[in-house]
DNA sequence: ACCCGCACGAACACCACACTACGCT
DNA sequence: CTAGCGTAGTGTGGTGTTCGTGCGG
């Protein structure tokens, strides 16, 4: 028996609200994020269906439940190869879907108990489909006019047949935008598991990227040349075109631009085309979200303005970083030694291990990963680090009085040279 | 179970000034 | 184009302060 809903304490919990970090009947999951807009926003997930405690990540289709990453470690192996275990991912989801909606994308949980939508009727309820703004799932304003789709991932259901569903949905508006998000690099650069799906929830990555898996920390600068010294340098334009670039170009040419820049910047990480317009598309998206998030493309008037051009060029960078070839063996709490922004970060849930193959990772290049991953850790150092010696040689030679430097000729309490109080 | 106070550790601010980077002449 | 000068900003370490967390009553 799994853990009874945080909110009323009564019924079973099926779904883990990362932003409340909460476990939610479904009742209350809807109740509580039809509140507001905001709430609407939280992301939600499965509750892991052995541990009861933590957000699944991956559907064991043989086993027919869903886990989270320790559990899934614990029961896999960390792969599908070692348990012979077909797995797919699970992802998030936002605003308040209908039972109806619920089952329809998590085909393996066709059990939901009936919910009514906000207007007491069964069926489609809440979606989070606005017109005039394209979002992720997460309701990150994406660029250019359409319709907010908030959209469900899920296990179990092929990422193309819920692409198809919802433009099929939505109409055959040609303004429409789908916001996919693509979860990692597997998707970028080829098929992965033929029934992966990758509608994926930003919001996930912004806020709990960091925290889970160690592995994040490969991230940091010896690994990954941060310090981008131009703008041509990490997309191949000038930062001093970003208006012109967003605003003439159209955010499409731009997607296929920066795509392309990013994909020769990031070591590797985008080793390949996509093999896809679909995929493409859900590059684009991606990106589009990463761009959107820091409002930059939300307010039409920042285009022109080049200070926001740092802003943007920030959430790039973190775009290119989210989708790097990332193993991970995600252990709660270790994302917060990650510094990276976590603003801006995007893919599947964080504690389903991201890499190039998703669900399929082969266990080598995993072992390999974290092999070099506990190497490091074991070599960090958090040590100060002098940048100038000639600034710590006159820094331990000043006269201080309580640990501040005092000008030279005033009375101190603390000299460096003779190690003895004076005055 | 809850609240309060205490202890502890981490993070940060503060200080002067040599040094660096940059712009201008 | 180079050299010289002026100016603003940076970095350095020891100590005090602030804040968060854990624990016991």
């Amino acid at each position: 028996m799994g853990l009874l809903c945080d909110f009323c304490g009564e019924q079973r919990s099926m779904v883990y609200c990362r932003p409340d970090a909460a476990c939610l009947c479904l009742a209350c999951d809807h109740n509580v994020h039809s509140a507001n807009a905001l709430s609407q926003r939280h992301s939600r997930t499965l509750i892991c269906g052995r541990c009861n405690s933590q957000p699944a990540g991956v559907r064991c289709i043989e086993e027919n439940v869903s886990l989270c990453q320790n559990c899934d470690w614990n029961g896999h192996g960390g792969s599908a190869s070692a348990s012979g275990h077909k797995r797919k991912a699970i992802n998030c989801y936002s605003g308040c879907p209908s039972s109806a909606e619920l089952s329809r994308i998590w085909s393996f949980a066709l059990d939901f108990p009936p919910l009514a939508d906000s207007n007491g009727e069964q069926g489609l309820g809440l979606i989070s489909i606005n017109e005039n703004s394209v979002s992720n799932c997460c309701g990150s304003p994406a660029p250019e006019n359409g319709r907010t789709i908030d959209l469900y991932s899920a296990g179990g259901v092929n990422d193309l047949d819920i692409i198809d569903n919802f433009n099929t949905w939505i109409g055959s508006s040609s303004n429409s935008a789908v916001a996919l998000m693509p979860c990692n690099a597997d998707q970028l650069v080829g098929p992965v598991d033929s029934a992966t799906p990758k509608l994926c929830c930003t919001e996930t990555r912004n806020h709990e990227i960091c925290k889970d898996d160690e592995l994040y920390e490969d991230f940091n600068v010896d690994d990954v040349d941060l310090t981008f010294e131009s703008y041509e340098e990490l997309f191949g334009a000038s930062h001093n075109h970003s208006g012109q670039f967003i605003g003439d170009v159209g955010i499409d040419d731009l997607f296929e631009m920066d795509i392309s820049a990013a994909n020769s910047n990031c070591q590797g990480t985008f080793t390949a085309e996509a093999s896809s317009s679909g995929q493409v598309e859900s590059m684009q998206a991606a990106y589009s979200n990463a761009v959107s998030a820091d409002s930059v493309m939300s307010n039409p008037g920042v285009n022109a303005d080049p200070n926001r051009c740092f802003s943007t060029r920030q959430a790039r960078s973190s775009f290119s970083l989210s989708f790097s070839g990332l193993t991970g063996e995600c252990s709660g709490g270790d994302y917060q030694d990650c510094g990276m922004s976590s603003t801006l970060v995007v893919g599947e849930p964080p504690w389903y291990p991201p890499g190039p193959e998703s669900s399929s990772f082969p266990t080598a290049s995993r072992d390999s990963a974290v092999i070099r991953y506990k190497e490091k850790k074991k070599t960090r150092k958090f040590e100060k680090k002098i940048r100038y010696a000639s600034r710590k040689a006159r820094a331990d030679v000043r006269r201080r009085v309580k640990g501040r430097f005092v000008k030279a000729g005033d009375a101190y309490d603390y000299d460096p040279l003779c190690q003895s109080r004076s005055c």
